[in-house]
DNA sequence: ATAAAAAAGCATGCAAGCATGTTTTTTTGT
DNA sequence: ACAAAAAAACATGCTTGCATGCTTTTTTAT
């Protein structure tokens, strides 16, 4: 979807919940019939391209080959998304909410442990979604257009990120300084784990250790354990 | 230079040293009288590429580029790199020996100082080269032909990276476990962090208290610390 | 309720733009 | 004058967006 000129990126909400109110005013909002295909198709799409970015790179997706993983011709593709610009745009979003929702569910199944959220976080890097999100991450840094949409994102994650562990943790917010770094290192860590597995630049065999350290730190981290931050508290 | 079908990036040594042989013996290795211009040439097309893969990306980065960019035609520039691969071929080289160099450098200057350490690799992370080595390490996770050059290359920096460690902490030796992590942690975290700051997933203020967490994770992990992993030692 | 009309989904084809590598011509330096 | 360097010209392939038809579903009107 990398193309040369610098393109403009025209807004286009693609809001799922704008449907025509039922004109019998039926209990369920009205299913909108065929139009439910049609959403069907545009995820079929967007999954599509994840599944090309997360196999070829971001660079190196292009029309014809999202059109043809998802089994579609590229006309019927052009006819759900103006542009490649469009798709990207939408699968950006889509990549987004999939990550929130996953961390929320993460970190309402475990709340206090930090062993299981440091666990879960990390699977969650396993999902093709990290990949193909760290892609566009990339691209965005040397593509203002793709920057204009995903650095609010991501801020916005960090946002919640941060949110959501000041109410797990509620002995925390004590210390906010130390709150926000402890949930800095592990996002930066793990992440910088997973994208160092990725490049060939980390041995597989110190991902386990990697990970064990980190949980130390973030233990150590809690005002519980007093300012001395003594590691391998319960260990 | 993503091309966009795969390519085959035939072999071709470019290796600087092998220039021909002064056919009278002079004393001094001929100095290769004009070809000494060509290779300047030669590295201000690199160079060139350096800049563009920095500024562009490596997926934008095109030859009409890089020409423009070291100030010479197309033409020219296929005259001293047979292809667009020869030239990569040739800044992957170049990066990884200035990668090289200038960690070994910077180890030889702070012997056991575990905080200059880590800020002189973390000023490694600003430069550049970097950039440039991060977004080929990602390029070639989806290009089979650059994975090919550069994964022996992030093995071969790995393996240097805790041989030398080794030998500035002999101490360490003893427990060549905890080493490796100390070494991977300082690389990983440290990378990870200025790959967040370029994808603006972390906020800027969060570096230095990261970077000061990094350094009293090492000293922590020093055998002298004891097995207790006592954190803050000296602070 | 049924047939006509409208709209949406889908597929194929086409012209333009751009990047690459090759070949040919001009310039420069010894 | 000769060879290397630099520039220009050329041919090919790929991607993109747009336009054109065909089929299917939904709406509308009698």
């Amino acid at each position: 979807m990398a193309t040369q000129a610098k393109r403009a990126m025209s807004a286009q909400s693609s809001n799922p919940l704008a449907e025509p109110v039922s004109k019998h005013g039926a209990a369920k909002s009205e299913p909108g019939r065929q139009s439910l295909k049609s959403a069907a198709t545009r995820a079929r799409l967007v999954d599509a391209t994840i599944r090309c970015i997360v196999q070829h790179g971001y660079a190196n997706t292009v029309t014809p080959m999202v059109a043809a993983e998802a089994g579609l011709s590229r006309g019927a593709m052009l006819h759900h998304f103006i542009s490649g610009d469009a798709l990207i745009r939408a699968t950006i979003v889509e990549l987004h909410d999939r990550r929130l929702k996953a961390f929320r569910r993460a970190s309402q199944a475990n709340v206090g442990d930090v062993r299981s959220m440091v666990r879960d976080y990390w699977q969650q890097l396993q999902k093709p979604g990290f990949i193909a999100f760290q892609e566009l991450a990339m691209a965005a840094r040397a593509d203002a257009a793709l920057a204009e949409i995903l650095l609010p994102l991501q801020a916005e994650f960090t946002q919640k990120f941060q949110a959501l562990a000041g109410q797990l943790y509620p002995e925390w917010v004590q210390e906010p300084e130390r709150l926000r770094l402890a949930m800095a290192l592990s996002q930066i860590l793990m992440e910088g784990i997973q994208i160092a597995s990725l490049t060939g630049a980390v041995d597989k065999s110190l991902i386990d250790p990697l990970l064990d350290f980190l949980e130390m730190s973030v233990v150590a981290l809690r005002p519980g354990q007093g300012p001395e931050m003594t590691m391998k508290a319960e260990q």
